[in-house]
DNA sequence: TTTTTTCGTAAGCCATGACTAACAGTAAGT
DNA sequence: ACTTACTGTTAGTCATGGCTTACGAAAAAA
């Protein structure tokens, strides 16, 4: 068997746990693009791109296609959906616990 | 000031990225217990327990009250939070990139 | 076919961080 | 006051893994 077509909520949490590959792959979310491409916009080099591309990959979170020369990645909705179905399960499992404390606003983020 | 109330995105992927602490921050789920407690089914050792729930607290993803000499911990909503509006915030973003496909049924996880 | 572009991989270095052991502190029990 | 139970912290070790450099491969261009 040549491909992982399930994919795992912990390689998902391990690989997004890198704020390089997070950053990588939030830049993807811009569309489609090519390693060299990315890699412009990063501090580190391109093989380091593409290893982490690589993990991205394996993770279920990228899907990459040949264009030439070049090699377009672009997200793929398999890992997001493996992340989303531990967090709804867990969210609704948790809500028992923190019912009303829930409601209180105040929960931040960062993009 | 002391307290940090708002829960950072990269904190919590970061965090949650360690497997042991994800194993740690599982297992809360089944409900608030103490650090001893939670140290008993797990592969290491007390005070890595503790480490490990000093990082999820300052990630917002726990938090922690003394009932005579012993602390129990228990899941805090903010980190999840944080989490949820990150996920939402990326997938409604993404949908119109991949629209048909996100309703291909084939998404997994692991617990 | 030879050069150019673009990329993946292997080898090796080095920093991050996870872990254990030893110690210190606090609360409850006697 | 002394002992016991439970925990946080520090110091120090060691493995994991992220990064760069160098190399090889494939496709397009010349």
């Amino acid at each position: 068997m040549a491909y992982e077509k399930t994919a795992r909520i912990s390689d998902v949490f391990t690989v997004l746990g890198d704020p390089t590959r997070r950053q990588i792959f939030e830049r993807l979310g811009d569309g489609p693009q090519s390693v060299g491409n990315l890699a412009l916009n990063l501090p580190v080099s391109r093989p380091a791109v593409s290893q982490h591309l690589r993990a991205l990959k394996d993770a279920g979170l990228v899907t990459d296609r040949a264009e030439g020369t070049k090699r377009i990645y672009q997200i793929d909705p398999h890992g997001l959906g493996a992340l989303r179905g531990w967090l709804d399960r867990f969210w609704v499992d948790q809500l028992d616990a923190f019912k009303a404390e829930v409601e209180k606003p105040d929960q931040d983020s960062e993009a």
